[in-house]
DNA sequence: GAGTTTGAAACT
DNA sequence: CAGTTTCAAACTC
């Protein structure tokens, strides 16, 4: 598509491009190449604001560049749809090119080129010939600004207004750019006008960009790492994507959607989606004409899988971990069979029919406790975290004493399980939300026809499918459901229809008593609705194969204190959540298929799986003497660093667990993903039985300290501080914080704020 | 489905 | 902190 020239230029461009300052500095000077010629009246046209922003932060990253390129053969093939005419017209304008003043020169000569008469998808047509221009030199203005995390709010405000805008232009590009034309400078207001007309025409254009943009996703995401985790969430989710896109589309607000291309450029920009965000409205720059070129361009290549990126990006590195999950659980579920819905629908719980292991999304906060899914099936497990029909308590459980007491719902959704508040807001934000709600709705449907059977029937269908825990229902008479004698309430959801609870009070409907009785549970125990079981990070066991295993490093938090179950009925804690019973036991007779308390694996595999005799043997003698060794205080310590540390998302995981077999999945187990220095048992390397935590654990090598889940360090961010007394099981508030353990997570927890997400409306 | 057993949760 | 009671799941028949 590109002319010789152009590609030429792009070239001689590149070079200089590759130190804004230097160009920055020539455009400033008088004595200027023939390029700064071309600038300046570009800078005219446009305005000077633009261009501090644009030089801001002139980081340029090799790989970003890479993506680039790829982009461009992305573009490329895309290309033919493009008339050649107008790519030539842009590219014109563009040669002298002071990057950015060029790229907001050629967005204002954009109009003209295209002419008001345009049609939003000529303009995406058109676009491509940019793009490959721009794809290089854009992404560099763009990365300078506000790839770089050194870059200057300010600037990076500027040039991301102009992202924003071009993003918002993109879609509605025709229109918006004739608008902009006609002041000579989009105001934000005229383009939003414009972009608001547009809203359908973008939809359209989304999909179509979903549609060109599939492909294109991958190499977009190639290059970061921090970009993979988004990968691998936005592919999955576009994956099944078509679904997706169209909700992403709409939820996105148009300037995201244009943001994608860029972003999607930038890794970089990724990290800070907060310079983006809240500007989106105000634009200066031509920046629409920059979008123009970017989004065709580049930005065509993947719209949506960027933008999705660039949303998540405050929640996101809290979401990466949601999506990463999820992506990899998906990945897991694929490689055993499909279970697209859960990507399609990360966030909607998905019904035990479907192979989805959706229960990841929702739960993924801490109130994994109950939820636990066991491994036996993914089948199974796929929902545990929601029934359809139930409606997402889960809040973090330590979230909840850090929440101020809250009113209304948004209070609720503040005690709320963080995860899953987290999600649900930063899902909203992200656009996610929308699949959430179809994936809820569909649900729902689903619900209905379920309610329709009575409660108890409903139980035992899920009981024998497998799923009974899947779905967390209780079956509470006296305590109301706001005990933790509930299932539901210890999982943090609410109880729904096909519950056999009575006087439930655990309903939205009394969100208010319900996160009360929380809190005052919290008060008391901050790590009341925190996993049972916790998980030290392991060499990450290949999907599969660890499923049957049983996690050697995880252990119940407080241990047990069984007398007559000989730890081998689900009456045990430790058992029923597939971990070996350890020195915070205080069981007798402890027969624990899953590992002694003593540390002697059992021989005895009372149904329990094979595979858990395997897990035995790595538990004999080591597990529990070698785990102990430092003491159960380390054990606690690590639940919460464990907590601390943990994602968010730890999620209500399936685990599977060695019941497999057993017609009913085991209670919750939550398997935390957790710093593995902490953990005592990590050592042993088994595979551990729970995939989720797995998973998270990949998504912890990746993502880094950084992610750590706020929700966590807030309810816990004491952190270190809190104790729970091994044998008792209650934990003691922190009283010293012994922030020793891990001093960079604290502060980077601190930031996350439920408040913020919960903004959104959740549930 | 009813009744029993069990151990966690809650209470004192 | 220990003991007791309450509770609901797990289990058995």
């Amino acid at each position: 598509m590109d002319t010789p020239e152009k590609t030429q230029i792009s070239s001689s461009l590149s070079k200089f491009e590759d130190s804004p300052v230097f160009n920055y500095i020539n455009s400033l000077s008088p004595i200027k190449p023939v390029k700064s010629i071309h600038l300046t009246p570009a800078f005219n046209l446009l305005s000077f604001a633009s261009l501090p922003s644009i030089f801001t932060s002139p980081h340029v990253s090799s790989h970003k560049e890479s993506r680039f390129l790829k982009r461009h053969n992305y573009i490329d093939q895309s290309k033919p749809v493009l008339p050649s005419g107008k790519g030539t017209k842009v590219s014109t304008s563009e040669e002298p090119c002071m990057e950015a003043s060029q790229l907001c020169d050629s967005s204002a000569e954009l109009p003209e080129n295209f002419g008001p008469g345009l049609s939003l998808d000529d303009a995406s047509l058109e676009l491509p010939n940019e793009p490959l221009r721009f794809a290089i030199e854009l992404p560099r203005t763009l990365k300078y600004d506000c790839d770089s995390p050194d870059c200057d709010p300010a600037p990076c405000i500027t040039e991301t207004n102009c992202a924003l805008e071009s993003t918002c232009t993109s879609l509605s590009i025709v229109p918006f750019v004739q608008e902009a034309s006609g002041n000579g400078f989009p105001d934000g207001g005229v383009e939003i006008a414009g972009i608001s007309q547009n809203k359908q025409e973008r939809e359209t254009i989304g999909c179509a960009w979903d549609n060109l943009t599939h492909g294109a996703t991958d190499m977009i995401f190639n290059s970061p790492n921090d970009s993979e985790a988004f990968r691998g969430v936005i592919q999955k989710s576009l994956d099944p994507g078509t679904k997706f896109c169209p909700t992403l589309i709409s939820a996105f607000p148009q300037n995201h959607i244009t943001k994608l291309p860029q972003t999607s450029v930038d890794s970089d920009e990724l990290k800070d989606p907060s310079l983006h965000t809240g500007e989106v409205g105000v634009t200066n720059c031509m920046s629409g004409s920059l979008m123009h070129n970017v989004e065709t361009g580049a930005g065509v290549s993947a719209p949506f899988s960027s933008e999705p990126s660039s949303n998540l990006h405050r929640g996101f590195r809290r979401r990466c971990l949601d999506f990463e999950i999820l992506s990899a659980r998906r990945k897991n579920l694929d490689g055993g069979s499909n279970t697209s819905s859960c990507v399609d629908n990360q966030l909607v719980p998905v019904r035990p029919g479907n192979g989805s292991s959706v229960c990841i999304v929702p739960g993924i906060g801490l109130h994994l406790n109950a939820l636990a899914i066991t491994s036996s099936d993914n089948q199974n497990t796929k929902h545990k975290i929601l029934p359809s029909g139930t409606q997402k308590l889960s809040f973090p459980s330590s979230t909840t004493s850090i929440l101020t007491p809250t009113t209304g719902q948004e209070a609720v959704h503040e005690s709320l399980n963080p995860a899953s508040t987290e999600r649900e807001t930063n899902v909203t934000e992200n656009g996610v939300e929308l699949a959430e709600d179809a994936s809820q709705a569909s649900a729902c449907a689903i619900n209905e026809e379920f309610n329709q059977i009575s409660p108890k029937k409903k139980r035992r269908r899920l009981e024998q499918a497998g799923e009974s825990e899947a779905c967390k229902r209780c079956s509470c008479k006296k305590s109301k459901c706001l005990k933790l004698y509930c299932e539901c309430f210890a999982a943090g959801v609410y109880c729904i229809d096909s519950c056999s609870c009575q006087d439930c009070f655990n309903k939205p409907f009394h969100e208010d008593i319900v996160l009360a009785t929380r809190k005052q549970i919290e008060s008391r125990n901050p790590l009341a609705f925190a996993p049972k079981v916790i998980r030290t990070s392991e060499s990450i066991p290949e999907v599969g194969d660890d499923s049957s295993k049983t996690p050697a490093s995880a252990r119940h938090k407080r241990g047990c204190n069984c007398k007559k179950s000989s730890c081998l009925k689900k009456y045990c804690e430790c058992y029923q959540g597939g971990v070996g019973c350890s020195i915070n036991c205080r069981c007798e007779g402890c027969k624990n298929a899953f590992g002694r308390k003593d540390g002697s694996a059992m021989v005895e595999t009372e149904g329990v799986p094979e595979e858990d005799e395997e897990t035995d043997l790595d538990m004999n003698g080591v597990d529990k003497n070698l785990e102990k060794p430092d003491t159960f205080d380390n054990e606690e310590q690590n639940l919460v660093s464990a907590l601390q540390t943990t994602p968010l998302q730890l999620c209500r995981t399936l685990v599977q667990l060695p019941f497999s077999s057993m017609s009913k999945p085991l209670r919750s187990f939550v398997s935390i993903g957790s710093s593995s220095t902490l953990y005592n048992g990590q050592g042993y390397g088994k595979p551990s039985i729970i995939r989720p935590r797995n998973i998270i654990e990949k998504h912890f090598q990746t993502v880094a300290e950084d992610e750590m889940p706020e929700m966590l360090l807030d309810n816990y961010s004491a952190g270190t501080g809190i104790k729970t007394s091994p044998n008792s099981k209650r934990i003691s508030p922190p009283h010293g914080s012994t922030s020793g353990q891990r001093s960079g997570r604290k502060l980077i927890l601190q930031s996350i704020p439920y408040s913020t997400l919960n903004g959104n409306g959740i549930q």
